[in-house]
DNA sequence: TTTTAATAAAGAATAATTTCCTTATTAATT
DNA sequence: AATTAATAAGGAAATTATTCTTTATTAAAA
């Protein structure tokens, strides 16, 4: 099975963080109504270098014309499909707590390609309730129906020492991938996708930069 | 004004984001009474190579013992200094939304070396409001107030169109970081610190995987 | 029509990061 | 007491990511 050397390699990791922002900036300016986007404006608007963006968009099927940039749809629609964005995937949601609450909430997920169908916890103060017209069921409920409801990820937003119990659930679930917000880090089997996001190491960075490069 | 290397150099942003992971991880064993980890069970936990724990360790000033591992209590110790996470500095958050009043409700944050002293808005619904003790200020109010209550850091989570409005506000304000939740990209003088966190961007990770890795 | 300048794209060079390899140390085992 | 195995640490190598350089293209200006 012959791929294109780019599909074989990958898409390096940094590339697909911007690649959401590109997008984002795309759709701006399409609602604006401009037509064409150069790489330098990209560039500028991201604080980054040209061709880092050249670079990036290489990796899709947009191609730019000289001296006057990338089409504006094309990278909407190109990058929208690239990402998988264009294709809603379903996700449970467990621990509807303050995080969980603002995930219910946020419509931009939707509008990337997620939909999160239910949420679970284990407090009967959530239980019952509706957030943004999404149940929230006790995590006993559902056990098997994630598979027939198709639903590939799980998002893990309980308190830390809860993690990997959750973890544990999900997989037995038969889902896909899991986004864990935690700080805790879970253990699951190799096929699981995971991917971790603390929040915690961004204020590492910001301390860093406050207390270094700062005199 | 001649420093050591490592730290002329700055210290790898991948390695300052382990780091608070390995913090937690050691705070939690240091609650269960463990006095001595070593690389290896750390990068078993992280999920990554035990040589990239050690040399991430090595920009501190922690000392493993051979045969044994580290100290748990010098890691808490000296990591939470080294991240800057033993001394507190002090927030604004604008935008006391869904994802706001997550942050305002989460005292990780205050663990992890940073106060939200105050949160603003514009709507008459959240302003007055306490969340987790945290008044809601109209975002006129309190104009220069920051460099007095010395407030380094500007938490921007209001719909993206507004973050630049924002941001500008905040500079103003004489904030030195800001650390913006929006997919938009915004503008400020050089010396201000932006951390970016964009959530969607993990999204675009995981569908990557989804979609190419397996199968 | 010719010239100029802005751009995409591809490849080379550089820089950053991770992984590998070697050595020395030492707790545990024999 | 000698041996074994697990480890930290430092440097080398490999890998990955970014930036630089060159070339070709073309819209706009002269
Ligand atoms: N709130 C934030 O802004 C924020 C920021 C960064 C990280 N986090 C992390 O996100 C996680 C959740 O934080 P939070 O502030 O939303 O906490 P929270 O206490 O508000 O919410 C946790 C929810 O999980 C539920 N829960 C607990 N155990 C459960 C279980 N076994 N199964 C199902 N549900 C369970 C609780 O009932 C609660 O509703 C924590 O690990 C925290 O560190 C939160
Ligand atoms: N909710 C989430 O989980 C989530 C996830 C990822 C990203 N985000 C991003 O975070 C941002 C906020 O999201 P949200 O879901 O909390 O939205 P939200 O609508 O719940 O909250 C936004 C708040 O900002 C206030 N606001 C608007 N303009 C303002 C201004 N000029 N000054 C002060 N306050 C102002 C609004 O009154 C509102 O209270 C968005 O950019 C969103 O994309 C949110």
């Amino acid at each position: 099975m012959i791929q294109n050397s780019k599909k074989m390699q990958g898409v390096p990791e940094p590339t697909l963080r911007r690649m959401p922002c590109y997008l984002a900036f795309a759709e701006g300016l399409l609602r604006k109504g401009q037509q064409f986007v150069s790489s330098t404006q990209i560039a500028n608007y991201m604080n980054i270098d040209p061709t880092q963006v050249t670079k990036d968009l290489s990796y899709t099927s947009i191609v730019g014309k000289t001296r006057v940039g990338y089409e504006v749809k094309a990278i909407v629609d190109v990058l929208s499909d690239f990402l998988g964005f264009s294709v809603m995937d379903s996700a449970f949601l467990v621990g509807a707590g303050s995080l969980g609450s603002a995930l219910l909430h946020d419509n931009g997920l939707t509008h990337f390609g997620l939909n999160i169908v239910a949420a679970f916890d284990i407090s009967p103060i959530t239980i019952g309730r509706k957030i943004n017209d999404i149940e929230v069921f006790h995590i006993d409920q559902f056990r098997d129906l994630a598979q027939e409801l198709s639903v590939v990820m799980g998002i893990i937003t309980v308190p830390a020492e809860n993690a990997q119990t959750v973890a544990d659930l999900m997989v037995a679930w038969g889902i896909k991938a899991i986004w864990n917000f935690t700080p805790a880090r879970i253990k699951v089997p190799e096929d699981i996708i995971v991917q971790n996001t603390s929040l915690y190491s961004n204020l590492a960075i910001i301390f860093n930069k406050l207390h270094t490069e700062k005199n």
